[in-house]
DNA sequence: CTGAAAGCGCTTACAG
DNA sequence: CTGAAAGCGCTTACAG
């Protein structure tokens, strides 16, 4: 095992000081073409390569982007953790990877705070206020992807974050699903304290209210598949008071309802049930499933967030929260034609 | 924002030398039990955490492993990351996690080893000799996880690796077939240069030869899912030549052979045609699926990465290659049926 | 047990 | 354009 080579190795060898070597290797800093070209021959004879940490250390700079998750089952984070990471790889920084299955996120942050992070994502989870204030004062941007934080005292949000349009995106489910003639919708809420549930839950609700119908039924799945499995078992337990539709938090969740409802309970989608879900993960699209869906624009989410965080790399500014538009992508779990006979009874009774 | 606190300023509260509170944060230094409660206390007040950084640059220990992706839509592979990230963390180190969508690992990995890790695990890419000669000489360890190294000029692996019995579990899934009768037993590799594709491709052909029956047909479906479903297509195009079963180098293929044939070809697996696949994914135990597989073992596979990277940090060890056992997952898409009319026809012309 | 000092490998004013 | 020097925030012999 070789030492390592360090900057002073390229100095002797191109024979000029170390501070030449640094500067050859700095963009925009003043040296001759001719000395970089000397000095770049030498570090390649010798395999030299700066030290990011040495670097980072006199800079206060460390280029590291923190990345906390939680639940990588759920598709939909995969393919945010693909995206985030090569935007990111493309702006010269790069992500330091930490799961935190447990929700109790802080713990987690200490660690990554050691590190110097120049910056926080936190995708579904969220951080403690306490915490959040010490970034704040250690002057680490945070941005929740996919969450939206607590009002603060102020009321204005500690923390940015970048979401979808979740609330309208319920709404233009619940407006799809009243056009489609169904009467006894029900909701398959994600985690209680979750925003994004809670915001596509309200989206819903407004369609419901416009359309003057009530709420059927609601369960909670907690964005797993086996909740989520449980809840739809408890949802359509009574044969006699069946929804016509399930609105799932999340694909996730959607696609254990599709498969319980199918396997488990023998009904048809959407000849029997409609099913509607939120992300438009790759599964989604399955013959299989062919799930209608709201898809989150993860292109436009993952510019945002990067966004946020160089604007607060360095500046002052304030945390602002981006909502992006989603759109609904109408697949066949949502049936066509107008409602059965078999709804009407109900609707009557 | 507040001016980082260093130990400097733990040091002048609680009084000692810088030296002491560094010790404080030294598990094993040497300090009176006292001393050490004075300077935590002093460093609780003013929040203050050693920087990593700076540790990382006298100690010459990042503690940060850097770890390579391509392809996260395989849900084998956010599965690996969660499990390897958690217990990584759980042995006090980090990760950097990178992503090559390219074959192009190289570009890649110059880049981490600017950031001083003390290890490298690479996941279903491979990285060129040139590179891995340069890790060996800085003293960096690299695992190849999922992916076996090529043998070296001295007949022996130059990098370690950790796998699953590949061939083993290819000879599984071939019993597995011969046994329920089928004859026409058809290969949908991975890509042509993985090493887990070829193993599980030589398993299946040891079993076939063992049973005295050819390789029906073979298609390439390079580990991606609308790739799967052309080689599907054209490996099913003849009706009056189609395979009774089908294997796929891993569940993500084996799905998408799954989705092709049952709705573009209309075929009822296992009634027509039997699926086998290999990781155990989550998806494959979806009810919609129910697919046959080979599981990999995921935790094992963790452990061994972990032992052999932590073995080869500091020590000056060989490399060496792990493979764990894998075992055969039965569920829907075998037929269990001895041979139909059908296919003796074809066995006897 | 504790402190003063050297040094990890860089960047960046400051002179020249 | 270039070099000498200070310093980023730590750890770790070395004395005491």
């Amino acid at each position: 095992m070789k030492a390592k080579v360090t900057a002073h190795d390229v100095a002797r060898l191109a024979e000029v000081s170390q501070s030449a070597v640094s500067r050859a290797f700095t963009p925009g800093a003043s040296v001759a073409p001719e000395t970089r070209e000397r000095i770049h021959s030498a570090a390649r004879k010798l395999g030299y390569r700066p030290n990011a940490i040495a670097r980072s250390l006199i800079t206060r700079r460390s280029r590291i982007i923190g990345l906390v998750m939680s639940y990588l089952e759920n598709q939909f984070y995969p393919v945010v953790i693909e995206r985030l990471c090569q935007a990111l790889q493309q702006d010269g920084y790069h992500v330091l990877l930490f799961i935190s299955e447990t929700e109790d996120a802080d713990s987690v942050l200490t660690d990554i705070l050691q590190y110097q992070v120049d910056g926080i994502v936190m995708a579904s989870t969220t951080l403690s206020s306490a915490l959040a204030n010490h970034c704040i004062d250690a002057g680490i941007p945070v941005v929740l992807f996919n969450r939206v934080a607590q009002l603060g005292a102020m009321g204005c949000y500690s923390t940015s974050s970048v979401t979808s349009e979740n609330r309208e995106g319920g709404r233009l489910v619940g407006e799809l699903l009243v056009s489609k003639g169904h009467r006894r919708i029900a909701w398959l809420a994600g985690a209680e304290n979750a925003s994004t549930s809670r915001d596509r839950e309200a989206g819903l609700c407004d369609a419901l209210a416009a359309a003057g119908l009530p709420l059927h039924a609601r369960g909670v799945g907690h964005y797993d598949f086996a909740e989520a499995r449980q809840a739809v078992l408890a949802l359509f337990r009574d044969p006699a008071n069946r929804p016509d539709a399930l609105f799932a938090a999340n694909d996730h969740m959607a696609i254990a309802a599709l498969e319980t409802l199918r396997t488990e309970l023998g009904m048809q989608v959407p000849h029997e049930v409609s099913v509607v879900g939120f992300d438009n993960v790759p599964q989604a699209a399955w013959p299989s499933f062919n799930l209608t869906t709201v898809q989150q624009d993860v292109e436009q989410m993952v510019d945002a967030t990067r966004t946020l965080l160089f604007e607060q790399i360095g500046g002052q500014v304030m945390a602002r929260s981006v909502s992006v538009p989603c759109v609904l992508i109408e697949r066949g779990t949502v049936r066509v034609h107008t409602p059965h006979a078999h709804n009407k009874t109900y609707e009557t009774t």
